[in-house]
DNA sequence: ACCGTTGTAACCATTATAGTTACTACGCAA
DNA sequence: TTGCGTAGTAACTATAATGGTTACAACGGT
């Protein structure tokens, strides 16, 4: 199965990083706890930037927030890294038979059904603030 | 983003249309109305085969389903076709390091939040029956 | 001017997906 | 018994997302 990219946990972990420390995280610093290559860390900043979650300072290094870490939830990070796609986490098969009554139908009925999973997802996500997940780091 | 493949939504038009007309659900006939090719549709139904929620008639051809539709689920569905993986939604970036407190703990901390997000979409799949599904067909 | 940093482009190996061809096995019906 | 339509599967393909890597330009403080 299709699993949701490492980016948003990495995001997370970025993000927790720069509000407990925004001096000293660079993208190299970040990259040594995350261990990954700091292009990566890069790459995920700029997502969380464009997101309006941090501020980097080029040249000098480092990043800060730019919204209080009780204000943002795990969804506002899962969307910033996720920005690309339309935000759709099922996929629903298109160009069906529409002379069969199931083809016809199929996906205006699946798309109300998972958009309401998907929601219950979202809603838990949103229910979760990076302050409690950094809480659990101190 | 990554989605969650096409395979759940087609493997719920097949077992609606097995519902409806278990003679004529041959592999060509769902594979017409699906509108894809009947190979991709023997895969699923092989998948459907193991999970327990259908029977297929070899030579004869055609198919049944093994439970009632009001008891058979979006997420029965959802757990046969994507039955290879251990079935977490949301993956977490490992090997993190284990000097910096965040890295110590961070796959420990987001599996729990992470895993709560999934249970609640799974939940809402499970309150979905494939009989609710296809009385929207008829 | 130097140096560490950010911002990106470009490329790569890996993986899942969805489709396709091809072949074997099955079971009814002529 | 043979033929035909079907299921079951292996093998291959093209496509796409991912995560890592190298390389280099732009930035800004010392």
């Amino acid at each position: 199965m299709k699993q949701i990219s490492t980016r948003f946990s990495m995001a997370i972990h970025t993000l927790s990083l720069i509000s407990m420390n925004p001096n000293d995280s660079t993208g190299d610093y970040i990259a040594a706890s995350v261990n990954t290559n700091p292009v990566v860390i890069r790459r995920i900043m700029g997502m969380l930037k464009k997101a309006g979650l941090v501020e980097v300072r080029p040249g000098i290094g480092g990043a800060s927030l730019r919204r209080d870490p009780e204000s943002i939830t795990l969804l506002d990070v899962y969307r910033a890294v996720h920005a690309a796609d339309e935000d759709q986490l099922f996929r629903v098969h298109t160009d069906t038979n529409i002379h069969c009554p199931v083809g016809r139908n199929i996906e205006r009925v699946l798309q109300e059904e998972l958009q309401a999973a998907q929601s219950e997802m979202e809603r838990r996500l949103e229910r979760t603030t990076l302050a409690k997940v950094i809480h659990q780091f101190e």
